[in-house]
DNA sequence: TTGGAAATGATAATCATTTCCATTTTTGTG
DNA sequence: CACAAAAATGGAAATGATTATCATTTCCAA
């Protein structure tokens, strides 16, 4: 556990001292599994694995690292929430839909086009979600 | 009711042959409302004014004219679903995040974005969602 | 050591959405 | 019109994710 904390810091700067057992544990079993997971299947992974975390549990780290910016959240089809680690800078996704492999994006334009836009229609305050789907070279 | 039809017609050019009843309240709902709404809320409307549709026939309805593309889809924050009647042709939406007034707008911008990258990482069939939310100048 | 704060996890509650199924309405045909 | 088959409808129950409660455990600083 100490090891991985030293990994976290240097790899993200993040500050461990406000992050608990759980929370390094859901880090620890997002960066294995890589891409996408919903709650259930993140506490599915842990169980299997002999941990005996409850699911109330996995929702608060969860919930937690979406607050501090340390995981992703996005939606399913079916409304589900599924979380993913990543970078700490502002990026989108594109997502396959058949093996749920991810690539961090860069979205220049869409950065372009959300200022644009907004101040076309004079809204403030603006933020964005643009997310690409299909199917990878793989698959 | 055979009003409605015509000016849907007219309208949108869709086929009402494939409509019943139900779908046709819907479109009358959303169309007086505007904006988006969820299924929970629609049907609390429609009930409000006195008409007895039933919860699932609101669900049904909006499934069939989502996959008609006659209403679109998205998520509220907390993952539920919301509707709200759409011009026929690809588009996003600039979303007031206080009063909920919505704007639908072009994605040019996106729709280049979204094919370069995903040719860029082998990725096919791909699609893509974008919305931009904010404060409208009136709230 | 110890008292209070934070964390944990089992259980129950919530709430949107789906499934089931019996009943009603519509439609086509003679 | 009468009547049977097909489609539509809606209430109730089931499902499934997420959240709220709350008693218990773990941490930690004094
Ligand atoms: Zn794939
Ligand atoms: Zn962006
Ligand atoms: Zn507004
Ligand atoms: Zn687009």
């Amino acid at each position: 556990m100490i090891m991985l904390k030293k990994i976290m810091l240097k790899k993200r700067g993040i500050c461990t001292k406000t992050m608990n057992k759980s929370d390094l544990k859901l880090i620890a079993v997002l960066e294995r599994t890589g891409g996408f997971a919903s709650a259930q299947e993140l506490h599915q992974i842990l169980r299997r694995e002999g941990d005996g975390i409850g699911l109330t549990t996995v929702y608060r780290a969860l919930q937690s690292l979406v607050d501090d910016k340390i995981v992703d959240l996005l939606r399913r089809e079916d409304g589900e929430a599924i979380y993913r680690l990543c970078g700490d800078t502002h990026h989108h996704h594109l997502v396959c839909k058949s093996c749920g492999d991810t690539v961090e994006i860069e979205g220049g334009a869409i950065e372009k086009w959300a200022k644009t836009m907004a101040e076309e229609f004079g809204f403030r305050d603006v933020g964005h979600t643009a997310e690409i789907f299909g199917i990878c070279s793989k698959c």
